[in-house]
DNA sequence: TGCCAGGCCCTCTTTAGGGCCTT
């Protein structure tokens, strides 16, 4: 059997204000020991995977400072609205500090798990760390299951979305859908279907985080929108 | 004023174009 070292796998999804510069208005973190990845308690009937147990966990909803674009509110069921009026801080030190808390609570190094998560998550968190000038430590790996399922499914052709692989897995949909807990536990029950190839293709080909490049550069407009620190819900910023 | 993502992958490809995937 191949020797893999031994890596801590954190899944990760988040929920922002859309696709055009998004700001991250949801986040969740899932740490799943790695013999419940590698050994998950299966359902006696039809011996899939079920739901394994979860060590950390951590979710936190975040006024993004941006309005949302109408179909990732819809999307989502956030809204700048709600946020605000929950009081919910934005994408600031507190959060970076959570994340650093959470990460540093499981046995290292870690791997960060998202789908798309090279084109979409780790890029944007990025960008998020950046503008507050924070990192994650640089041992961190960063593995995507879009990038990895393909490879390994060769040469399926199929949709690769995270609710039609938990469909084509598991015969049916998820029970939650774009909420960044519920997200992530699809993501957890795709990873866990195909567990020991993943596992093993990360050791391989998980990058580093300190090759994820942000995924827009900060500029002196998200500058003002962040001084501002107000937004109209009409969509409209800074007046 | 007007526009508005972008990287990756596949194929009817490579001097390109279109679809996928994330919200």
């Amino acid at each position: 059997m191949t020797q893999v070292p031994r890596i801590s796998f954190v899944f990760l999804d988040s929920e922002t204000t859309g696709l055009s510069r998004p700001r991250v208005s949801e986040l969740s973190l899932v740490a799943v020991h790695r013999c419940s990845l590698l050994q998950p308690p299966r359902d006696p009937d039809s011996g899939l995977p079920l739901p394994p147990r979860i060590v950390d966990k951590l979710t936190l909803c975040m006024t993004p400072q941006k309005p949302f674009e109408p179909a990732a509110e819809e999307l989502t069921g956030l809204s700048n609205w709600s946020l605000q009026e929950n009081g919910k801080p934005g994408f600031d030190q507190a959060v970076v500090q959570a994340i650093e808390c959470f990460l540093a609570r499981q046995a290292g190094p870690v791997c960060l798990v998202a789908h798309n998560g090279f084109g979409y998550d780790f890029p944007l968190l990025r960008a998020e760390l950046d503008r507050l000038e924070a990192d994650l430590p640089p041992a961190t790996g960063c593995l995507d299951t879009l990038l990895a399922l393909r490879e390994l499914e060769k040469p399926c052709k199929r949709s690769y979305q995270l609710v039609e692989l938990y469909k084509r897995y598991y015969g049916q949909g998820p029970e939650l859908a774009h909420s960044a807990e519920g997200d992530v536990h699809t993501l957890l029950m795709v990873f866990l279907f195909r567990a020991p190839k993943l596992v093993e293709w990360a050791a391989y080909n998980a990058r580093s985080w300190a090759d994820i490049l942000p995924l827009y550069p900060q500029s002196p407009r998200d500058s003002s929108i962040e001084l501002s620190g107000e937004f109209s819900p009409s969509g409209s910023i800074g007046g």
